[in-house]
DNA sequence: TCATATGATTGTGG
DNA sequence: CCACAATCATATGA
């Protein structure tokens, strides 16, 4: 390595800092140049000990001198041979499994994906107001989908923030590496490490912001999602449609994929809440025979004075809206649950009673509707 | 305020 | 995936 050095005059002493230097043209030439080269090197080396204005004044001069180039390469290339030592130590990492969840959730969520409104659970709602039903709900999930989108604004905003400041910071470390490049021997992978280093940390922050979002969406969807925690009733009608499907297909009280759209549509609710219902009310209906006997009686009683068109004297209540087309409506409690339970008729009190003498009315023959389930309910017992 | 009713969810089994 | 059973959490009426 040769240093070129240019030309005898030296040109530090325009520093101040330099002035000790004044006087030393008349030495021997390999003399100055080693005690130079050591001088230089203690500036160096001090450098950082002096304060910003001083050390600025000194590396603009140090940049300056002729030695520069030459001690620069010099120390280039020692840097070169110990560098490489660190370099290889962290290569490409597989993607965090933890921040692929918390992307995919915030993705289905709809919170990280495309900017749309709604996403997943839009459909169910349309449903429910397509029908023109709750008008609870939809408020209700209009102000969850509000919410949710400030959620998702928010968690925008403080992206593109994190995404600018890390854009900014490393430019501005890159500037500096660079700049600094010109004193200290920097190689660009170093700043490239620097840049991934800064990258990680902000990947980092942004991790946190994911799953503080996350966590902001899970409380969201249990506040006004969980419908547990905001139950509403279905209307008087809305349960009496799914009662008279229920009773008058007691049989089989399994409506069809197409019977419950209709149930739905004519209910206003979602299909997966008649599936609902009906779960339940199978459920309750089989475990309490005895009581919902009552019911069934009564339904029965309806849809059978619909059917008998008789104007008369049947009490049922809101016997009006019914038109059960057949005329099989009283036989259906031979259905399925009957031969679970022999205490049925045992609540068999006066309403019961007096539900039988209805059906009695409204019926033609009472007496095989009450043979068929006696019959029925003989099953259970072993 | 309590007991009951009721819609929804969870866990299990086919 | 569906039905069932148990359970949760709220709604409702006395």
């Amino acid at each position: 390595m040769d240093m070129h050095p240019q030309g005898g005059s030296v040109s530090l002493t325009s520093s101040g800092m330099m002035g000790q230097y004044g006087g030393m043209g008349e030495q021997e030439p390999s003399e100055q140049r080693k005690q130079e080269i050591g001088d230089i090197l203690q500036q160096i080396m001090t450098i950082t000990d002096q304060s910003l204005d001083e050390a600025q004044a000194r590396k603009h001069t140090l940049n300056c001198h002729r030695m520069k180039p030459a001690l620069f390469s010099v120390l280039c290339e020692i840097k070169e041979k110990t560098v490489l030592s660190i370099r290889n130590t962290q290569e490409e990492e597989p993607p965090d499994p933890q921040l692929m969840r918390l992307d995919n959730m915030l993705i289905a969520e709809g919170v990280a994906g495309p900017e749309k409104g709604g996403g997943s659970s839009a459909a169910a709602n349309a449903t429910a107001a397509a029908s023109g039903g709750q008008p609870d709900s939809a408020i209700e999930h209009s102000d969850y989908r509000a919410k949710l989108t400030q959620i998702r604004q928010i968690y925008h905003t403080e992206l593109e923030k994190y995404e600018q400041a890390c854009n900014e910071f490393t430019t501005h470390v890159v500037n500096l590496l660079r700049e600094q490049s010109r004193t200290r021997p920097i190689a660009p992978k170093e700043i490239e490490r620097m840049v991934g280093i800064i990258r990680k940390k902000f990947a980092a922050i942004e991790m946190q912001l994911k799953q503080s979002t996350c966590e902001a969406v899970m409380i969201l969807r249990s506040r006004f999602l969980d419908a547990r925690r905001k139950r509403r009733n279905f209307s008087k009608q809305a349960t009496e449609i799914l009662n008279e499907y229920f009773y008058s297909h007691l049989s089989n009280p399994y409506p069809s994929e197409e019977a419950k759209e209709e149930l739905a549509r004519k209910c206003g609710i979602t299909v997966s809440q008649v599936s609902n219902w009906f779960g339940n009310k199978r459920i309750r209906y089989k475990k309490n025979i005895g009581k919902a006997q009552e019911e069934a009686n009564l339904y029965a009683a309806k849809t059978a004075a619909a059917a008998a068109q008789h104007g008369g004297h049947t009490e049922g209540p809101g016997a009006a809206g019914y038109n059960m087309p057949t005329s099989t409506a009283g036989m259906q409690q031979g259905g399925m649950y009957m031969n679970l339970n022999g205490d049925n008729y045992q609540s068999g009190d006066a309403s019961v009673n007096q539900l039988r003498h209805v059906s009695q009315a409204g019926y033609s023959s009472p007496d095989s509707q009450h043979s068929s389930n006696a019959g029925m309910y003989d099953h259970q017992l072993d």
